[in-house]
DNA sequence: GTACATTGCGTCAAAATAACACATAAGATT
DNA sequence: AATCTTATGTGTTATTTTGACGCAATGTAC
């Protein structure tokens, strides 16, 4: 977490006291908050966070820095809980119901850290929150807890207990998002290994689709996009037919990302 | 405009010296803008505002209120510039670069009105804002200014003048969005008069668009959708062929909306 | 009436999509 | 080692959607 003036935390755990000792380096009343998603397992799986003054888990979020665009406080959070940069990140969608905060949850917290109230303020007061998600690559994905009073951990999708605040809707939102993103990007550079079989990225899409699709057609239409290396080598120790690999070719896939699928009017 | 506590605004013009004076019940460093869409003599129009202390135009924006939400203060806004209600408003974006802000830009506004700028510090601090865009009826929208300070004006789309800060980005990032979203609802309800014909349609499509579309195969595709009544009743006084008058089925056209076009994976 | 402009309604070919059949390969089973 | 099981690789075909275009109909202008 970046601090502003080069103030170390000298609290381990006091991430927000340092925070609120420095509120006049934030930006009041805003947050960032990442769904990020990965992929294993045939299943989606969603970055969360459980902290110890909640029975719930939130989705990883943090503030901006006053001299900091969004998408790098975005960034930093990314980076912070995952380790990872250069990711797909891309913002969805803004969260800003007047009640979308709860005064009791946000003075747990600062209970939770002796914080007095008068103190924490800041941190009590409400705000709105600049939702992003992130599809990273699962198992280059080291989870990176903030001290001890938290646990970061991958959930599987469909499984995702209660959520703190309006976190569970910020999730929905995003898979809703990404869901119509599909037709109009590829999807999978960073969610699958450099090497990966067709029925894998299938998977993938089924996942994230909630649906089946059809082998062959799947085969048909995500070859036509032009992003795909066939390369040649297979999968082994598969009970059955070897699976030829894949790799995505970046450039071409950049270039479709950037310029986006045909589609429409 | 709302204010808080019901405090009248004695000076004229002074809004942002109500706001100023009243700090505390608006959400800081986060602003709304909307960009507010018609259609009129075949051409995209778009609300704007000039102000008498900068060259350039601007967006119609606002303030969000402590104890209200995102959504209801673009609300306010649409209604405060445009006197209507019930519209069609999405967000689209938030627009948060560290320096979309420009303090001159600000002190410049404060001097204006004579506001020091050790009590405008608010007001010249670094802001987020939320987009909105909005589909109006340019018949219906009655442009009202707040005040002598300023000009509210349609202005065609193909000649917006130089805006202030990013307005320029989140314009073209409006009009970006309601063209992908062209695919995945219908376009027209608020943006037309009650009744108008396949062609008036059409052009509005092909004005958002920026393209010309095919007559025969429009009236296919947007017939199919099922949103449309046939009236029985032509429009006159055109020196051609009287084309047939329609209307939206406001309850299907609702419904479609809300469940999107069929599109994609 | 004739000219003109634009609408209404249609056709047809091409492209995209959906549904389905069959041979193949690799470990597992016997 | 022959066979079974399972999922892959590569088709084909019918259906639907899209794009490109032809032509008659209708209202005003002259």
């Amino acid at each position: 977490m970046r601090l502003s003036k080069g103030i170390l935390i000298t609290r381990i755990n006091h991430m927000l006291k340092t925070i609120l000792d420095n509120k006049e380096e934030y930006q009041p009343g805003l947050s960032i908050d990442c769904v990020i998603f990965g992929f294993h397992d045939n299943q989606l799986k969603v970055l969360l966070i459980k902290t110890k003054y909640s029975d719930k888990w939130a989705l990883p979020g943090g503030f901006v820095p006053v001299n900091e665009d969004i998408d790098e406080a975005a960034v930093t959070v990314l980076h912070g809980r995952t380790g990872l940069k250069g990711i797909f990140l891309r913002q969805f969608s803004t969260f800003g119901a007047a009640r979308r905060c709860s005064v009791d949850v946000s003075n747990a917290v600062l209970d939770f850290y002796g914080i007095p109230l008068d103190e924490g303020k800041w941190y009590a007061s409400r705000f709105v929150t600049v939702g992003y998600y992130a599809l990273v690559d699962f198992l280059q994905t080291v989870p990176q807890p903030e001290g001890k009073n938290e646990i970061v951990e991958w959930i599987d999708h469909n499984s995702v207990p209660e959520l703190i605040l309006d976190h569970r809707q910020i999730l929905d939102t995003a898979l809703e998002t990404l869901r119509m993103e599909l037709n109009l990007m590829p999807v999978g550079y960073n969610l699958l290994p450099e090497k990966f079989t067709i029925p894998e990225l299938q998977k993938l899409y089924e996942t994230i689709l909630g649906r089946k699709l059809d082998r062959r057609n799947f085969l048909r239409k995500i070859m036509a996009i032009g992003i795909l290396t066939k390369l040649d080598e297979k999968k082994s120790n598969v009970a059955h037919k070897a699976p030829n690999l894949y790799s995505f070719d970046k450039e071409k896939y950049e270039e479709v990302v950037k310029n986006g699928l045909t589609q429409g009017w």
